[in-house]
DNA sequence: CCAGAGGATGTTTACGTAAACATCCTCCAG
DNA sequence: CTGGAGGATGTTTACGTAAACATCCTCTGG
């Protein structure tokens, strides 16, 4: 075998093996190689098998680098976000990069650092120099607007959880018509109104709830109760579930993700506020565990896999046609009932566990 | 502005501005451009000045491909991973991405649909064409084995999560610190024996974490009840706690992970058995939702942020010296004592609620 | 005032691939 | 038997960059 001529590949860096390197060895030119490597008709079959066996030999892997400047593509989708800690950044990561490779397209990462703006800028100005033929922007919208400028021209773009959809092609969770369905599933069991535990200020999705959360309890011509602001995170939702815990008219929250609605879960069971009995709870997003919850989280449905292989035919189909294609694309959610919400115990009782 | 040409290029697709052209506007030669473009010294601010302008005017942005060939490297490490559905994966790539970010180099995703050897075989050919300089890997390492031929000789691998130590650079959690810890633990408070819940057999993390379960047992000359299979989700972990409510002397279980535990907690609630004060349970990770569990979950903390800055600096390191490092790096872990476990029940009772 | 050093800039070339074009051969129709 | 069509293969060239080498200019020391 040639482990040997392996092995000294790896020690010295070698000079690579190019197609010049196989033309020579299967006695035609690199021409015809680069046929057989691109799969090209009209090369005759012994031949071909001439050019596989020299290829098979000198273990010849295309250069991309080459390859790419040649044909002035990359065929790779580059992907900006902020934070792989949120589930929904992960799973629609998850489906891009499936649905990408599915395409022949390759996923090159660009983690920023901070949401600054600075930091913003700087990841841009990266991507351009990056070997990225496209790109996917999974950030939030305000950000967004302020980095607008330094995006490279000529560049397509797709963009998810924004509102930039006047000027990108915008692929977005339906986060109205699930905040929606969540408050008036509650309202729908009886409670008078719906508090929420939203998710940081800056976030458009965030904000998208809230916003959503207000006028579903307006229609009803119910009252809002102040809005309790949480990170995202359990331990947020944990301290926003002491607090709401005391407010003996608390009945029902909207919690803007699943993980908030864990830690405030966990609150109202420390402090004694039985769910569903006392309080009802519903989350969003699904994540999987959210039906092993104490109780089993009734939350809103994302389908995040399909966020993301919209993302990738949104870029690749801009890519094709060349042209920009802006506007909004909402993939629709769904209320999954499960344990943590009931009917509201009856009313104008002293909250008071039963024995 | 250029707003104008910046919307044209946008149109047609423009042959992107090179060098040439840059040289051109500024009056220069397209070797002073490059100079100037890779911050070499030699060259008159004067003339530095003007070749930023002209870039900045011309919008001008480095073709990767082209510097890609010239000089041998992309910067660029690729990652092969199967899932990103286990907090593991997803913890370590991004610390992998950041730290490879704060080096200069992009991460390629190369996600693996199934894990079948076919399809293991197929990512690292695509790999070996893709433009990368290096790569790690986060598998299961029978695969790992059986896939070993294809890799692409002459680029530098880091693993993780591996006993391939003999042939690559590997960095692994402390498995068995980490479960000898936990084991340690529940037997310190007074429990007979410790129940095991393991991860899915083709892993090789959920191998080490079940071996050393059982030979921390041993030395403590304890006997080893069955062990009881999942599969990583907190589903699987649901249903095998339904399986130990019914077993009346298991007073102790030790979750190889935190999402089965939480599913075990869900279980074990549902039958009525309290925890920690009739069975005490361990997880494993230390998921950032781990202490909003009901009972805040004791378990033992990974530094997949460690891992990955590890990985990164092993093949970066490799690809600078040119050489394989074989050999197994450990990353220590920690016990995160928290309230899902305590001394075990009075002995010989028959287990039933306390009212 | 001139030789020469050294800095600034320009010119040539190669990186590996693949399109475009050129050549050659075979085989068939007339 | 021959002209030519069409398939198989070879040759040239360009993609954009940056190293290596070449040139030119300025400034200094003798």
């Amino acid at each position: 075998m040639d482990e040997g001529s392996a092995a000294e590949q790896a020690r010295h860096r070698v000079k690579r093996v190019s197609m010049a390197d196989v033309a020579r060895l299967a006695g035609v030119s690199s021409q015809t190689v680069s046929r057989v490597s691109n799969g090209h008709a009209g090369v005759v079959p012994d031949t071909r098998e001439q050019v596989l066996a020299a290829m098979r030999e000198l273990g010849y892997r295309p250069n991309s680098a080459a390859r790419a400047l040649k044909r002035g593509e990359f065929r790779t989708i580059g992907v900006v976000l902020f934070t792989l800690s949120t589930t929904g950044n992960v799973r629609t990561l998850e489906a891009i990069a499936s649905s990408a490779a599915a395409e022949g397209y390759a996923i090159t990462l660009l983690p920023v650092a901070a949401p600054t703006h600075d930091e913003v800028r700087g990841a841009f100005t990266r991507l351009g120099e990056l070997a990225v033929d496209a790109f996917i922007v999974i950030m939030e919208v305000h950000l967004l607007d302020a980095a607008t400028v330094a995006l490279p021209p000529g560049v397509q773009v797709a963009v998810a959880d924004s509102n930039a959809g006047d000027r990108y092609s915008v692929v977005d969770t339906d986060q109205a018509g699930g905040a929606g369905a969540a408050v008036r599933h509650l309202l729908g069991l009886g409670h008078r109104t719906v508090w929420h535990l939203a998710g940081p200020e800056e976030s458009f999705a965030a904000q998208r709830r809230a916003d959503t959360w207000r006028a579903a309890l307006a229609d009803a011509g119910r009252p809002a109760p102040p809005l309790i602001r949480g990170d995202w995170s359990a331990d947020s939702g944990y301290r926003a579930g002491l607090r709401l815990a005391d407010e003996p008219d608390c009945t029902a929250v909207f919690a803007a993700n699943d993980q908030m609605a864990l830690g405030l879960l966990s609150a109202l069971h420390e402090k004694g506020r039985a769910v569903p009995e006392e309080v009802s709870v519903v989350g969003f997003d699904d994540i999987p565990e959210a039906g092993s919850f104490l109780p089993p989280l009734t939350t809103v449905h994302q389908d995040f896999a399909e966020v993301g292989r919209r993302l990738v035919q949104g870029v690749l189909r801009q890519l094709r046609t060349e042209s920009a294609e802006p506007g909004t694309t909402l993939v629709p959610t769904r209320l999954v009932e499960r344990a943590s919400t009931a009917p509201p115990p009856a009313p104008r009782e002293h909250p008071e566990p039963a024995g």
